[in-house]
DNA sequence: GAATTATATAACCAAAGACTTATATAATGG
DNA sequence: CCATTATATAAGTCTTTGGTTATATAATTC
């Protein structure tokens, strides 16, 4: 295991970080780390209007943190692993507790889409 | 070498994010990690107004992620290591290059204070 | 092709951020 | 004690951010 970082600029560490420095970006990120999940779920998991998460998205989308992928009249959301700072984001979900209060109540209203 | 790391909140980690996703604010901690610092130092350093640096500090400070020594007139600042988050500051202070040309052309202003 | 469902976008608003200038405080040195 | 130096704080301005509601777009289903 090999742990050579690839090391970052100023100014995009700090565009990276604004991006997830906000709770509900910043747990969007901890979720697509494991899997892909569409707006929809998004919506329902934080009890956000759609087109807060939409805009949520749109940034994380726009820093470069996620991918969208379309299926069917869904859009799924991943992380981007080719993202320049991908070793900055996964060390800071590192440090983010798998077992936060936060993080559980949101995971436990995941739904289930019908494409899946 | 242990990489045992204290894992954080969502809102601690945000709050520990805010306070290190601007450019000014991230490279004074990148700068207090090796030593400490005064505020007229910043100053020169980031040509910056003296309130706005000591606007900047006061985050830091209240955030937790620094901490303040007077020494005379002056009042130095250094990286608080007791600070809850610290294992995440510091991962995130390693992401960035220590060669990036804005950190570079801070640290050729530094300038020396009379008590030093 | 009309209704439904999923999503994005636009326009608006309140609160937070990052500065500014002006002023207060506190230690130092004559 | 007075002037100087270092710093903090207050108040104001302008920008950014994170939400809102309303509307547009695009795929799906009947």
């Amino acid at each position: 295991m090999t742990a050579v970082t690839v090391k970052q600029d100023t100014a995009s560490t700090v565009q990276c970080m604004k991006a997830m420095s906000d709770p509900t970006r910043l747990l969007i990120m901890k979720l697509v780390q494991k899997k892909a999940y569409c707006v929809c779920q998004f919506v329902d998991m934080f009890e956000m209007s759609q087109p807060a998460i939409s805009q949520h998205l749109r940034k994380l989308k726009m820093a470069g943190l996620v991918r969208e992928e379309r299926r069917g009249q869904w859009r799924f959301f991943s992380m981007n692993d080719e993202f320049g700072a991908h070793d900055l984001v996964l060390s800071i979900l590192n440090q983010l507790d798998d077992e936060d209060e936060t993080l559980r109540a949101i995971q436990s209203k995941e739904t289930a889409v019908s494409c899946d």
